[in-house]
RNA sequence: UCCCUGAUAGCUCAAUGGUAGAGCGACCGGCUGUUAACCGGUAGGUUCCAGGUUCGAGUCCUGGUCGGGGAGCCA
């Protein structure tokens, strides 16, 4: 008998001899033909848990039918049978177990008990997510993180899949960084000093602390924020003198990448068309339902393409995901719309059904205001030059839209130096825009944020200086305008978004195998 | 970081300042080709932590810790 995965037992056919690795769902007796024992196993490969059947009457019985009967939820059991149509309701085919069965004598090896079932974290009953975030070990034993774990790992391949289908090619961009300028946030530090002692003095590595920490204005924090330092600089009271970070082991220091997008400009200034894809990190305390201190990020990079094309491919891209869940996980994804949110499916193919409304800054506020004018009421007020608050992004796409919509050349004070400076008088706008857009759908926001890059060295040098950003730390980036400058655009994918648009749940922290948030790294 | 809210049985939640309860799960038994089963029974508690008020605190007060929702930041 071949060892099968429960999925490939699945399309096997009937009067296939089998043998089957998993653990058990559930576990029901009957007394019915002298003794039987429906066992429900699951070895993960597909959502439904194979049904088999094991006989515990005469000849027929297998020899540990009485510990059999014992087995709860969570067990690992090993099971020898045969393929047979299923004489109950509920599913199609069924494992039989008969230990008299002339082709397949029927056996079960208890592999791994469940030392006390009382106490067995993911008994087979509903669990709250909150609690089985606690149990993050356990969790992917249940329904939905196995849905979870299952689409996270098909939306994976179909990115790869739809990159390499157009020529794109994967670049690893580092993990570890040690520049300055990357500019998304609040980094991580890498350090290999030792923190309670480190070293002082005047070093080369030393880079002066506090320079910038408070952001000239808040909108322009975003963008201009260069890497600051989480661990509160000893510098209020009584400091000896300056940690020197010569000493450290890049002899400058180093922090974890916030995003691979300018080591990935390089990439597409030379092959055209490139992505990453790979886990970033902020040290921001966020507490919110939608983001993660580690996520992973997809960043396409395409020469040549100016704001336009690049909304077309985020589009084509995120049409391409919803085909590839529907049509791959057609399982889970029906769990999803069954147990997680109604409408899924039908929510999901309404978005490929017409393109993404692509809507400028400027008229995008022309029509919160009006909303405004009509009586509808926003916490925040609206005016050109604010950046949109998530009230405002959702009325857009949910109310009004009710449908993705890509927001475009937004206002260069609430944007980064590199998006590329628009000509005077785009869109009507009544002050200076940049090529930046934002993707937002329904029910989860923001689910893409990109640009035209400027190309144009003495504009990019305008706005590094104008944002008072350290010139010299964007030699290399500057470089690549000095030698065969190109027009590129780009965008940023958040992978935990995409999977919380595409299965329904609400939390970010539950489609992600292990969720680092503020004050929580167990496991 | 701010606002709101919560922490009691393995889980989800009740309990006027006065003996700690239910449902689910677990366990035992009954019934059944079962499958969100059903019927009967049993066990299961340092009420998040540290102080305080009180004759008496799960309950009131102070300070923590952690969870959830929202906001900001962003993907």
């Amino acid at each position: 008998m071949s060892w099968l995965t429960v999925k490939k037992a699945f399309s096997s056919p009937i009067d296939t001899p089998v043998t089957l690795k998993g653990w058990v769902r559930t576990n029901r007796e009957s007394k019915a033909d002298g003794g039987l024992c429906f066992l429900a196993i699951s070895d993960g490969t597909c959502f439904d848990p194979i049904q088999c059947v094991i006989k515990g009457g005469g000849a027929s019985a297998v020899s540990n039918y009485a510990e059999v009967l014992k087995l709860t939820t969570g067990c690992c059991v090993e099971v020898d049978g045969v393929l047979v149509q299923s004489q109950g309701k509920g599913q199609s085919v069924e494992v039989l177990v008969d230990a008299a069965h002339a082709s397949a004598p029927g056996q079960v090896r208890i592999i791994g008990l469940v030392e006390n079932p009382d106490t067995y974290p993911v008994a087979n009953k509903r669990h709250t997510f909150e609690y089985l975030r606690e149990q993050a070990h356990l969790r992917v034993r249940t329904n939905t993180f196995g849905a979870v774990a299952r689409v996270r790992h098909t939306l994976s391949m179909a990115i790869h899949r739809f990159f390499h289908e157009r020529d794109f090619f994967y670049v690893h961009t580092p993990i570890i960084t040690a520049s300055d300028c990357e500019g998304a946030g609040q980094m991580f530090r890498v350090s290999t000093l030792d923190m309670e002692n480190p070293p002082r003095g005047e070093g080369t590595g030393h880079r002066a602390l506090g320079t910038g920490e408070g952001p000239v204005a808040a909108g322009a924090a975003v963008s201009s924020t260069s890497a600051q330092s989480p661990v509160p600089s000893a510098s209020s009271k009584s400091t000896p003198s300056p940690i020197d970070y010569a000493e450290d082991f890049f002899g400058k220091q180093a922090h974890l990448t916030v995003s691979g997008q300018l080591n990935g400009e390089t990439y597409a200034c030379a092959l055209s068309r490139i992505y990453t894809f790979g886990p970033t990190f902020r040290a921001e305390n966020s507490n919110t339902s939608r983001h993660l201190a580690e996520f992973w990020m997809i960043e396409p990079e395409v020469a040549f393409n100016d704001l336009k094309a690049n909304a077309l491919l985020a589009e084509d891209f995120i049409k391409y995901l919803i085909n590839a869940c529907l049509t791959e996980r057609t399982d889970d994804m029906k769990f999803f719309e069954e147990r997680i949110e109604k409408g899924l499916i039908d929510r999901l193919k309404a978005v490929l059904e017409k393109p993404f409304r692509h809507l400028p800054y400027t008229e995008a506020i022309s029509i919160l205001e009006n909303a405004l004018a009509g009586g509808h009421k926003f916490e925040y007020p609206v005016k050109w030059g604010i950046d949109l608050q998530s009230e405002h992004e959702r009325y857009l796409t949910e109310q009004h839209f009710k449908q993705p919509v890509v927001l475009m050349n937004y206002p260069k004070q609430i944007k980064a130096f590199y998006m590329r400076m628009n000509p005077p008088g785009t869109d009507n706008a009544p002050g200076d825009t940049v090529a930046a857009m934002d993707v937002l759908v329904p029910a989860v926001g923001e689910i893409i944020g990109g640009s035209q890059r400027e190309e144009r060295l003495d504009v990019l040098d305008a706005r590094i200086a104008e944002m008072k950003l350290p010139a010299k730390e964007y030699w290399w980036y500057r470089d690549l305008r000095r030698y065969g400058t190109v027009p590129h655009a780009g965008f940023g994918l958040g992978f935990e978004r995409a999977m919380m648009f595409l299965t329904g749940m609400q939390n970010v922290r539950d489609v992600i195998p292990f969720p680092r948030t503020p004050k929580s790294a167990e496991f």
